[in-house]
DNA sequence: TGTACATCAGTGAACGCGCGTTCACTGATGTAC
DNA sequence: TGTACATCAGTGAACGCGCGTTCACTGATGTAC
């Protein structure tokens, strides 16, 4: 009985070659999925795409995804964990300036799937499970004590609030640039955010 | 001319013959209606409430709901015009200090659902439609002016920058203060934020 | 003032689509011998 | 080294649920006479 339910069914249903591929193939295959969905949930939020649009923006049919991840929620954590990582390798900047200057750019104003997570989806994850939150706090910290470092100063206390503001500052300006109508507006955002938390080209 | 008559006929006539009585009980059920949404919106964010829940919540069936409004993008649109509005009247402050202080509190931080639009849904606003996003730029240049307007002295340019670097920097710290999973941190967050940006005597 | 009718806000069922998830099946890869 | 078999990443159809939207219907409200 149920083999015959089977038959009827691939014979309605032609199929067609290509398939297996190399455990290293499917490796870059998983990898090329959260790059993907790092970028995407980044630029549309995690509700503004399903995994039919990333699973083909990646090159793959959907039902591949659950060789890779038990559910939507686990790729939108390696999203965000990607996203924190390549943030903070990116930073190769010598001074608080010199950061300023590149997180306040009208390329990473421009450049939302490949720049800061927390301000591309931090409402998202603050509405959303523990563990991405969690790691969103840690990243957060070790922004506050980078920024400190670089202030510097002999008053610890000093630094750190002023390296919280700045760090506030940053984050709060790009969502404003981001958000604004207007691209003059928007451009004197960031020029006023470089000026005033410390850039070196204002 | 033509547009002279159009006017003439629109003015006088508010309660046209046609035009259906407004009936009370129905007006107020429209205006809880948005105001529920306006909070649950900023709560959970424009994906995260169903229409469902919005009139459920505001005593009525889902049914309902389209006898007062096109659309959800609609509903949304509303709710955030409202959220703006009651914040700008809400603001009773005579100062920047004053602003600060309330804007930075622990109040304002754990009541998403009543507080700035911006902090709650600037994201989900900037990738949806132009409608919200054309009324949240005009938002902010108030916000920026009043900013300035208060921080005041001889060089109105470098208020300007001040403003625009204080207003995102109070944007910021809420959101990175709401961010957090360290309530500690989270206090620190907002008060480096009240010090910081409070002005030359902090 | 009362009666008959029209209007329309609200109800609850139903529809349709999107999307997360599941599943039977494929066939080249990887392994055992 | 070659052969047979087992594995499993990928395919595409299908499922189920949620949610935005539609609709026939209700009955109280407002209006006409």
């Amino acid at each position: 009985m149920v083999a015959v339910i089977y038959l009827v069914k691939a014979q309605g249903a032609p199929m067609e070659a290509n398939m297996r591929v190399t455990r290293q193939k499917s490796a870059e295959n998983r990898q090329k999925i959260v790059e993907t969905a790092s970028r995407l949930f980044r630029e549309k939020g995690f509700d503004g795409v399903g995994l039919d649009a990333i699973m083909a923006d990646a090159g793959l049919t959907h039902g591949a995804f659950y060789r890779h991840f038990g559910s939507k929620a686990d790729l939108e954590a390696e999203a965000v964990e990607l996203g924190l990582a390549m943030s903070a390798e990116r930073v190769g900047a010598k001074s608080l300036g010199e950061y300023l200057d590149a997180y306040l750019s009208q390329q990473h104003r421009d450049g939302v799937g490949a720049g800061c997570v927390m301000a591309a989806l931090g409402g998202d994850i603050g509405r959303n499970g523990a563990g991405p939150k969690r790691r969103m706090s840690a990243h957060v910290r070790s922004a506050i004590n980078r920024f400190a470092g670089w202030i510097g100063g002999p008053d610890a206390a000093a630094a750190r609030r002023r390296a919280i503001a700045t760090a506030a500052g940053m984050l709060g300006a790009l969502i404003l640039a981001r958000a604004v109508d207007d691209p003059d507006l928007s451009a004197e955002i960031l020029a006023a955010g470089r000026a005033e938390f410390g850039g070196e080209t204002p």
